[in-house]
DNA sequence: GTGGCGATGTATCGGGACGATACATCGGGG
DNA sequence: CCCCGATGTATCGTCCCGATACATCGCCAC
């Protein structure tokens, strides 16, 4: 799940640890708070071990000169392999997981700009599928069980349930624009745009 | 954190374990989808451990009865000691988590029919609160660092303000009405309403 | 000038929750 | 008669988390 993010921002430039928090947390901002150091850097040697990254001696290029006796810690600059690299591009293909809760599906549209457009929407309509799924599971609920349930989590599952339709309605509006082949965010508005560009921007 | 959903649920009648997990989905369904039995059997027995629950052999009450060659292995009923109760009630009245993510919110929420309501205010702006954090950060990235990201890394921002942005008026609504003696969901669809009732139905 | 303090930076630890998997019973339909 | 899906309990490896520890650096107040 981080492991495709990571590789995803070391993909742009190398980075050390502290500095990797801080653009995760940037990028996946409306996906989760910010990534912990208990994951973090047990991941990235993890990653390390795996061969997708490297560590990338940037600071201190001559090490004896280092003091020994404080024995320095300087930061951990790492840079993608080329194994990583293909090891990212397989996580982006492979569609997002099979549950509803599951952040992945955020971390894989946060790096769309990466992916092609079949993967794109097929991606968009499984996350589409498994929030109509929940959706229709709370309203079974607010129709069936209602009578069981108190004021409070009647009120909750609405809320929930307001939420799913919501984001059924965003993916709609997301998939239709995939298939026209337009940027997202382009058709709300204005309205009457000839067809912008194709595919956005390629970074790095 | 499941802690309290299943307490709070073996507080309304003993239960095994995939019954607790199907009432579970109903009761979170708007949180979670359901519970592994990877986390259910574990946390049961930690609850059983600490003696906030204990089994209560309901089926075959003459246990010799059965043929000993198939090591029949019935279905474990648990229901909640007074310990339990105890500690149910010490959960409920300490806030939520501090983080956003954190699913706890909701738990709690679920169970407020059983929260007095300074408690019920006190965790509702706490939540409110984080919210509030939130969503002043995604509108930082989204004014300072949006020429740095890509146009689905925005979408995804923006999505999670709009989703920040209404789960605030939500809290404020449940806020207003809290304070002014309402159940939830007083106050739209009819809007002349003679004080309703006090406090929403007691189950159990 | 020095002393604390917040930002930067790396790291470990225990625990909670997950998906995958295994296995057993039972009722009903082909 | 046999298989299949629902019911039911249980374990395993893995991911990720919050709390915590510790070290360095620049800066501002006293």
């Amino acid at each position: 799940m981080l492991e495709l993010a990571i590789l995803g921002l070391l993909q742009e430039s190398p980075m050390h640890g502290y500095e990797l928090r801080k653009e995760l947390a940037t990028k996946l901002g409306a996906i989760r708070a910010a990534i912990s150091y208990g994951t973090l850097y047990p991941t990235l040697r993890r990653l390390q071990a795996a061969g997708w990254i490297t560590e990338a001696g940037e600071s201190a290029p001559t090490a004896e000169e280092v003091p020994p006796l404080t024995s320095r810690r300087g930061r951990v600059v790492y840079k993608i392999t080329a194994e990583g690299k293909e090891r990212f591009a397989e996580l982006l293909a492979q569609a997002g997981p099979e549950t509803f809760d599951d952040p992945g599906f955020g971390v894989h549209f946060a790096f769309f700009s990466r992916t092609d457009r079949a993967t794109r929407l097929r991606i968009l309509e499984g996350r589409r599928r498994r929030v109509e799924e929940r959706r229709e599971g709370l309203r079974d609920v607010l129709g069936r069980a209602a009578e069981r349930l108190d004021a409070y989590t009647l009120e909750l599952q609405r809320h929930g349930l307001d939420a799913c339709e919501r984001e059924v309605r965003w993916l709609e509006e997301l998939i239709a624009n995939e298939r026209s082949g337009r940027s997202p965010r382009t058709g709300d508005s204005a309205t009457g745009h000839p067809p912008p560009e194709e595919s956005p921007g390629r970074p790095s």
